[in-house]
DNA sequence: TTTTTGGTTCTCAACTTGCAGAACTAAAAA
DNA sequence: TTTTTAGTTCTGCAAGTTGAGAACCAAAAA
């Protein structure tokens, strides 16, 4: 197996991983493949034609994964192309937003409590409380985790 | 609209949510009618007459929701029925999983790192191993406030 | 023993999704 | 001006998913 089909390897595996994150299929193997890419900028074609698949799919993918901040490209004077590559700030900062969804269901419980007062069943309602406080307690420190490490990597 | 109805209203909205969040739209439902059902078990008729939905698809729901741990059933003598509800604990348990899930990206980020050794482009890698600080932090972190949860609700 | 109940599993139709290929477009090159 | 390049958008189909309905099954009831 020489260098490049052991790369295609990689980029599969990745694939997979992040097509389970919500992706598709081709939108986690253009991540994946500008993840590891040498140098990390990539044009259309490059990419194209490493992943092997339509026009179509990697156009509909950069512009995904664009949306997201994930991907942007930069241009050469004297060439008409545009290189795609990873946005690590733009990715890093969509993580960060993406992390506190994790708390989002917290709304649906609350509504889910309010329909239940008056309800005879008390424990099913202290369990509900219960997950609503640590919900809320977790939105709560994870911004402040956040905050930490913005503070300190600013140093 | 009577009560019913708003009932019925509410539980399509909660429905969407868990929806958006991996599951189907009956699983989205069947999880939302138990949460503000009132007692807060019901069994497989009452579930379905609510949902209007077939056999089929309240069974696969709540097998499913089974599977996950969200959902239990208990019984009474004398009745052969299974009174599906709600397993709090089991929610609860599941979410906490879940939540230690958000960094699994990381070992995608270390596998790219770890392709990348030798590339000319500094600022990248560097950019990459500072996300991959930022979710081993996270990872302890998030361990550290589930554990403080953990021991503050046991006194 | 036969029938009923409380579900589960199988089969299939309707719908949705992902992507290839073709048609298209705007800018640059010739 | 015509042609080429670098992509984007449209069209259509193959594959996957969802959930209805029917067939099925095991335990309880009659």
């Amino acid at each position: 197996m020489n260098a490049s089909e052991e790369m295609k390897q990689t980029v599969e595996e990745m694939g997979v991983f992040f097509e389970k994150t919500g992706s598709t299929p081709i939108h986690g193997r253009v991540l994946a493949f500008l993840l590891i890419a040498e140098p990390p900028h990539k044009d259309f074609y490059e990419i194209q034609e490493f992943l092997q698949a339509s026009k179509s799919a990697i156009s509909n993918a950069l512009k995904f994964l664009s949306n997201e901040g994930i991907v942007d490209y930069i241009t050469f004077s004297g060439d008409r192309r545009r290189y795609f590559r990873i946005n690590m700030e733009g990715w890093f900062k969509s993580y960060k937003k993406a992390i506190l969804k994790v708390t989002e269901v917290n709304n649906i419980m609350q509504m889910a409590l309010a329909e239940r007062t008056g309800s005879k069943h008390l424990d099913f309602n202290e369990k509900l409380e219960e997950m609503i406080a640590f919900q809320t307690y977790l939105a709560k420190e994870l911004q402040v985790l956040i905050q930490k490490w913005e503070q300190k990597s600013q140093e």
